[in-house]
DNA sequence: ATAATAGTGTCTCTAAGACAGTATGCT
DNA sequence: AGCATACTGTCTTAGAGACACTATTAT
């Protein structure tokens, strides 16, 4: 979001807010994003990744801040809330030299990181993806997460032989260019066995 | 620690505190793990592993806890601080039937898995032996702390081909039964590249 | 002598890395 | 026709799993 009230106005900030009474701090996290930009508590996968707590990170005071992940796929045009100007989507991955208010540049990082690395051990890449999707939709989210390409070859056998990521539906993709792809839903598996390793990335041509 | 006071007076309960004016989270926590314990902030390694923000997780008001894994050799016998009747260091593998203070029964375990997660990825076994060590040392530490046997062929094999893992003195270790060991101590490597599996754990007759 | 720990070497097997061509749809 | 995506298969190589014996110390 673009902040519209001190401090750091006008510099882009993440959505987050104050935790309620009552409230657990993962219902807080679901409930601020979906009043800042709209994305429904639905299908969201959502995951604590870590504590910020440096006394003068907030110029007001004493703020400590839970960051969570949030995972969803086909999101929603954001509308500005009341503490922004404006709200929208940023590709994180060529650069990251973005300037965030407070310490959310090292939050972002954080979490990008922890996304990374859950994709080489879980099979939450499922969660960028709608409810069927073909394997080529999944080699997407890794190559832009990770930041690499990766060999479609390889990438088919990994995700096929690893037991329980997928489950096919008897359908396929048709409308796009190109031949259809088989349509598949996230199966029962919820860690890769063995790992889906992004040690040596190399670049297809 | 045992709780002295009410609520959940005489069980069992993690160490911890308030955090003060000033303080970042992870001060807060070796502040409170030396006064508890008598652990030492020097050579300690510590983690910040979760956020327990559930309403009612305390029964005299809402208190959110952020929970630390910490990691030392050489451990004090405690001394029972203000607020506990005794301190003691205990077992945590065979069982975790303990019944704790709190939610501490998931804190303690979600911290476990963190430090059996931590020693697949990264070169953090190391934090629990002294400055030197054999590899007898270190392997009885992941088989403590996975609750495994490992086949000392295979894990000589593999710490000492990772690069950055050990660094050799030249030194042996004399004093105890059975032939000596070289001395190792910890290299510059953090991770484990590539991991060291834990997924299929055999017993050693 | 016996027990306890340290150290060495080989075969097998799983799975990742590299790599080319055919199939099927769209425009 | 040309383009875009989907699908299939082999060789090589890195590294884990299983496994037996010798070496050196303390008691």
């Amino acid at each position: 979001m673009e902040r519209a009230t001190e401090p750091f106005r006008g510099s882009k900030a993440l959505p987050g807010g104050f935790v309620e009474d009552g409230e657990r701090l993962e219902e807080t996290a679901a409930r601020e994003l979906e009043e800042e930009t709209g994305v429904s508590s639905s299908r969201l996968y959502l995951e604590q990744v870590g504590v910020y707590s440096s006394p003068d990170r907030d110029p007001r005071g004493r703020v400590i801040t839970v960051s969570y992940l949030a995972i969803a796929p086909n999101l929603p045009t954001p509308e500005a809330g009341e503490e922004a100007t404006s709200a929208d989507w940023y590709e994180v991955n060529p650069g990251l030299s973005t300037e965030l208010a407070f310490d959310h540049d090292l939050i972002l990082q954080d979490a990008l990181e922890r996304a990374r690395s859950r994709l080489e051990h879980t099979t939450i890449a499922t969660a960028f993806c709608g409810e069927v999707f073909t394997i080529g939709d999944l080699q997407r989210v890794y190559e832009i997460v990770w930041g690499v390409s990766m060999d479609s070859r390889n990438f088919r056998r990994k995700v096929t032989s690893v037991d329980g990521f997928l489950e096919g539906t008897g359908e396929k993709r048709n409308g796009g260019p190109g031949r259809p792809g088989a349509l598949y839903r996230k199966g029962p598996a919820q860690v890769l066995h063995p790992a889906m390793l992004r040690s040596r990335m190399q670049l297809e041509s």
